[in-house]
DNA sequence: CTATAATTTCAGTAATTCCTGAAACATCGA
DNA sequence: TCGATGTTTCAGGAATTACTGAAATTATAG
């Protein structure tokens, strides 16, 4: 299989950054060439254009498999996998965010909780104690809010997103609607 | 210096996890300590605390400084350097995601906007033409999204982040005023 | 069931990243 | 200026990660 220009440059590049985002650089240029290609690819024909060995290959699809990156389906007529990448970008998006929360976030969140039971016995140790503390509740509430928004049609999210800080005004509207309402609402979480 | 094991099982953890976040055990270590220290620190406190050799903390404190996640500081009467990690966890947060964002993603969004002058040639081109601009226009959507609302201050942006996807409902509202307000502001952006 | 095609595993090697100790460099007080 | 203290640089070795080719395993058509 042959490259073009523009689509070699793309393929090189995420097999550059691979290292910034915690892959190797075949991985990422397997991702990257399943990303732009109209059908889905067979290890060979992978490892024919990008110039890997074929168990190279093997492996970095079993870890594009395990980020949830890559679907495998099979072709009428041939015993052989192919690979293609989602064609959906913001479920792409939605995957790779999950999966880095799983991999990136939610054990040092584990951490946090279990450490967080023990009493501080000193001076030092109550500092610390808080310093974990504001680190749990800001990571909880960031990837509570990312879960909650995450799950928005994608319409909706972009929507959300375009808005941007402009979502400040109607928190302001908010806060003065529930002022108005006074104590009705006032004890409500 | 002695750490108690309430510290020890935290920098263990962030030295464990530093090769998922793309920095190396030492720079994680360092890192958890500063935070967790009531008092700055000065490398040699660090490098022995750490039981790492005095030339690995004097880089691993320069990586943490092109982070921008160390404070440089001098205590009076005393020639040494002494390190402490920002007190708000907020700003530690947005710091940590510019420079993320700066190393992860500002390179690909550059490649991909030079990637999407090219004129595509074939109709595979066009194909991969059309999924890099997909990307790209993900990509500046999220980012410029974060943009904007990082400025917030630190108290909006929790309520924001608490609102969580409820302000779906201030866009159907939105979305009602915009409709009943009809062709005036329906041209605005 | 067998032969063959496809895929995975794995031991060995290559490449990269991490870390140390020694030396060079910088800063400051006397 | 000198000497002492503190910091950085860097070459080389240690540890880790990436990659390959051969062999083993799995799957399928006949």
């Amino acid at each position: 299989m042959n490259t073009t220009s523009l689509v070699q440059s793309f393929v090189l590049h995420f097999g550059e950054m691979g290292s910034r985002w915690g892959i190797s650089r075949t991985v990422g240029q397997i991702y990257a060439l399943l990303y732009v290609s109209p059908k889905p690819l067979n290890a060979d024909e992978i490892a024919e254009t990008l110039d890997f060995s074929r168990s190279n290959v093997s492996m970095g699809l079993k870890e594009l498999e395990s980020w949830r990156l890559v679907r495998l389906q099979h072709l009428p007529g041939d015993r052989r996998e192919y690979f293609s990448a989602p064609e959906d970008v913001w479920t792409i998006f939605r995957t790779l965010a999950e999966e880095r929360r799983k991999r990136e976030i939610d054990p040092t969140l584990t951490m946090l909780r279990s450490t967080l039971m023990d009493t501080p016995a000193s001076a030092d140790e109550r500092y610390a104690h808080a310093r974990l503390r504001e680190m749990h509740d800001l990571i909880e509430l960031v990837t509570t809010w990312f879960n909650d928004v995450q799950r928005l049609d994608q319409k909706t999210l972009a929507q959300l997103l375009k808005l941007g800080s402009k979502a400040q005004k109607f928190l302001a509207l908010k806060d003065k609607l529930t002022l108005a309402s006074g104590t009705k609402s006032a004890t409500k979480r």
